[in-house]
DNA sequence: GTGAAAGCGCTAACAC
DNA sequence: GTGTTAGCGCTTTCAC
């Protein structure tokens, strides 16, 4: 019975409380307040039914409606890490989006070890979870078939995968290297380097591959290319990458960088070697993360909106839910340049100072 | 009846299907898959019941247990922004830490509008979380009250509230500040400036007062203190507000801002005055945000760890959980001094060059 | 030690 | 248009 203010042992409004303050019986009060099927319901009796709800403070038990229709209105979010100035904002973004949705987002902050990943997203398909916003996966993923195999709906984010079998929201990684050498080319550089990224994820790969491509539309691959990877997109990988890339070719007057994490570890070898940038080699990064402005100098970068892959995401992921029908898409958003201090004329152009 | 794979229609596996294929009743299963039943069971038939589980692997449904018991192992996180330098982290050891203690999280990226703080915490209420972090609380904030109405279990983070209704996890704002003073004095400044955080928040506040209580200890409080507030942890809040303390006060020599992005706000105003630092102004910020040490001047600062902040505030709420008795307590962690370049000793006494 | 049955709060097929 | 009934998957009290 409903207690004394309507509640149950718990504190719990449901809706037998309503059923019996208001006299009719719990499926009619579930349809006077669902708005689906409030019409099949006498306008007098659901306007009293919503009085009683609202007074009591009624709020319907997710957990019960779950049970019970097989929807949770949970997401899960499978991030590398949430820390990350790159994931943080698709992680906002997106959460911010689906949370308008009526979705509630978890969070799976869980590194890049496969094991836990799988475990991970197992949990959350436990959790019954409408669906998965996975940013973690390599071009080749297990975590793909996984989703795939359980028919979890499911979008990549910001690394793509080779097959196509789930959508994704991504970077045009081509792209963005390409507008990176012709600006670095249009400031007189021909010596242009590359400090590509981890080759098992798509944006190192796609984002190297733009850069071979790049320098051959400008025809500036008649010399041997000058590439080396970083085993990571950190600042140590990305300095040690650098120390290859700079013992093997002194002469380069400019880098291209997979990343802005990867171009500040090229900024720390350069001052190791009592190198300036932009005097002595230009720099481009890539994403233009927060306070990259701020660093010294001011990093030149192709700018990537994470905040807006994270949202159109969460919209292709509710579409998806909504209608599993729907096939397989690429949402590919053009990145945009950023000039700032790293990059400026070679020093061969440079007037004698 | 279980399907082919003992799968029902949804793919799912059941305890239902285990019952079936291993020829006993459900609450059998239930009571051999659960360790603290498990021994009411004879152990040859927990572990066939087992095999079966493992062999269609089965998944207990968070769901139906949620229904059933009224636990969900779900704990909200309700933060003002996942991007921020400050509260990324927090997230990301809280959620690390719940993942491994067996729950998942779910993300409130709320912003600092209070309707949609108690309407989102409402929707975590209706979903039955088990607990809630809050990292959003002003120091007179009705969230809390909500909470402690509703008697959810939650621990705030970061910003603690004046009232000692909720545990709450911290650092030592007051002692930052202390040690940040200490740090300018022993450089040989004596007309040091607080940038001011919002007062409405605990940091801003405490810290303030930390400022105000080292100024003093060092006999600097004859003169009026130099205090300028910004009205929101903001680059752009900070640069109004260094106009203010600038201008008002010329000849400071130092800045003990009560946040690194104020401080960086400090950097642009000083930049459009064409002052250096720290050779004119030396200043000191307070969080070592991620690439602090990378911008120009490297800034020194108060480090908090705010990921071991979110650590403990995760461990202290399934505490409270556990045990719905234990005391308001209140966790302080030590900030450390972490000194770059933004520091030096005052012009006035610097050798002359 | 195991089975039977109830029920968490809700929705939806069916009856009237 | 409204009430009745069943059941989502699980745990737990009660029989035996």
């Amino acid at each position: 019975m409903a207690g004394p203010q309507g509640k149950n042992e718990q504190g719990r409004v449901t809706l037998k409380a309503i059923a019996t303050l208001s006299g009719v019986h719990v499926s009619t009060v579930s349809r006077a307040l669902n708005i689906g099927t409030r019409s099949m319901v006498v306008p007098s009796v659901a306007e009293r039914v919503i009085k009683v709800a609202d007074r009591l403070g009624y709020r319907p038990d997710n957990t019960a409606i779950s049970l019970r229709t097989g929807e949770s209105k949970l997401i899960g979010i499978i991030l590398p890490d949430i820390a990350n100035a790159v994931f943080a904002p698709i992680l906002s973004g997106a959460s911010q989006r689906f949370s308008a949705l009526g979705y509630s987002v978890i969070v799976a902050d869980v590194g890049n070890d496969a094991a836990q990943q799988l475990d991970f997203v197992s949990r959350l398909a436990a959790r019954r979870v409408d669906g998965l916003i996975l940013a973690t996966v390599s071009r080749k993923d297990s975590l793909v078939s996984f989703c795939v195999d359980r028919q979890i709906p499911s979008v990549l984010v910001n690394r793509a995968e080779i097959g196509s079998r789930l959508s994704a929201v991504t970077s045009d990684d081509a792209l963005g290297m390409q507008i990176a050498v012709d600006h670095l080319v249009s400031l007189g550089h021909k010596r242009i380097g590359h400090l590509g990224g981890p080759m098992n994820l798509s944006t190192g790969f796609l984002r190297r591959q733009g850069f071979v491509k790049a320098m051959a539309s400008r025809g500036l691959n008649k010399t041997d290319l000058i590439i080396a990877n970083a085993s990571a997109y950190s600042r140590a990988a990305g300095a040690t990458a650098a120390r290859v890339l700079l013992d093997a070719h002194p002469k380069l007057t400019a880098i291209a960088a997979a990343n802005d994490l990867l171009a500040l570890g090229a900024y720390d070898v350069m001052q190791e070697r009592n190198l300036f940038c932009p005097a002595d080699i230009s720099i481009v990064g890539h994403n233009d993360m927060m306070l990259m402005d701020m660093v010294n100098p001011a990093l030149t970068t192709i700018r990537i909106s994470h905040k807006e892959m994270g949202r159109q995401s969460a919209d292709l992921l509710v579409e998806i839910i909504g209608n599993s029908k729907k096939p397989v898409c690429k949402i590919v958003l053009p990145p945009e340049l950023i000039v700032r201090n790293s990059t400026g004329i070679p020093r061969s152009l440079a007037p004698a100072s």
